[in-house]
DNA sequence: TTGAATATTAAACAGTGTTCAATTACATTT
DNA sequence: AAATGTAATTGAACACTGTTTAATATTCAA
């Protein structure tokens, strides 16, 4: 039936308009400043529409969210042409803090907000897949690094899980104004130059 | 004057009732659903006197999370007793971790909301001292550390942020829910094993 | 053209932080 | 004891927020 799939394609076509207003918006202006009414506003429609695309808020920004481990996903494909392993593992932590200082509002929604976690636990099937993706790509290198010798002594889930936790750190400390306590010498270029202390680090491991 | 002292010992007392009720509210709802309104009616006070003790929201939660240095600090007093340098900066952490896994809402406050540092922006002295502080306690015992020949080829500075980011990246994720990805036999105790692993790679610094 | 189904809206609800003119309370002076 | 002046407190208003729902438009098939 031909209308009723040009009707699917209007239905997906306003999902994606409210999508483009709410991104645009949340760069803007920040979540919280991002209303429902001005979502609305900005694709010239009334504010109930939105609900009948989305849940509530927090879905629209959860769908934001996946949108954002998808532009992750893209820069972190250069990795497989790092062959070696441990040479990947810098790679990605580079790639990863890049992405997070380029895109400080995406990485805030992605790893420090509350409210795509809120959906997912609000929804059935309640399992975080867009991080669980990532986490299992950094998992597999580590466990190669370990195959290689690396590591020696450690345990791969919790080291997986310190080492996504210190460049983690590192970028919402950064992200979330904490910064501050720095000297100003070192402020400017202080996650780079944590980063470069941490492949310091990995090099005697 | 004993009248003129005793009226501000009153204005003193109620600016405390705000800050326990807001207190109460916040760790019982969280920041979000703690509002004016609900601590006016906990101290049973109309909303408009709020403003006459604090600017605004932030500055009430800003007080709060200096509560929570206070109460930091309290329990890093007994690193005074720790002379081995690398023996404190590992006692450090376990603190840090204990203090972030037993009051979550506070750390969150203190580390990863943006409230109170919003506050310090809007006003004038723009310095985050209750962070400073603490850091600057890191960043002496890592000096320590090194003075004793460890960390070699590493620099202060940097080296201590990566450090502090370690701990709070674990926490933080923690926190925020982002531990789902842990694999289900790590789940339960990944910060601890976390802390773990980090203590085996300090040993080899 | 009618009838059913779908899409969209407007209005209402119950809240939010914040401001400010009006009111109350109270110590000081007459 | 009454009047005055000052400081503390209130209550109502403003401009918002997310969300629900009954009513209205629109669209398509019979």
């Amino acid at each position: 039936m031909g209308i009723s799939d040009r009707k699917e394609r209007e239905k997906e076509e306003l999902r994606e308009k409210i999508l483009g207003a709410a991104k645009v918006l949340f760069l803007e202006k920040g979540f919280e400043k991002t209303s429902i009414r001005n979502i609305a506003d900005r694709i010239e429609y009334s504010p109930g529409i939105l609900y009948h695309y989305f849940r509530d808020k927090n879905e629209i920004f959860h769908a934001l969210h996946q949108e954002g481990f998808q532009q992750l996903l893209v820069m972190m494909k250069v990795l497989n042409s790092v062959r070696n392993p441990m040479e990947r593992l810098k790679a990605m932590g580079s790639i990863y803090i890049s992405f997070a200082m380029q895109n400080p509002d995406m990485y805030d929604l992605m790893f420090i907000k509350e409210a795509p976690i809120h959906h997912i636990h609000d929804s059935e099937h309640d399992d975080w897949k867009e991080g669980g993706g990532t986490f299992n790509y950094l998992r597999e290198t580590i466990k190669d690094c370990m195959s290689d010798g690396h590591f020696q002594g450690h345990q791969l889930e919790p080291l997986s899980f310190l080492i996504w936790s210190t460049v983690h750190g590192m970028v919402s400390l950064q992200i979330r104004g904490r910064c501050e306590v720095i000297k100003e010498e070192s402020k400017a270029n202080i996650v780079q130059d944590g980063l470069e202390e941490f492949y310091r680090v990995l090099d005697r491991l």
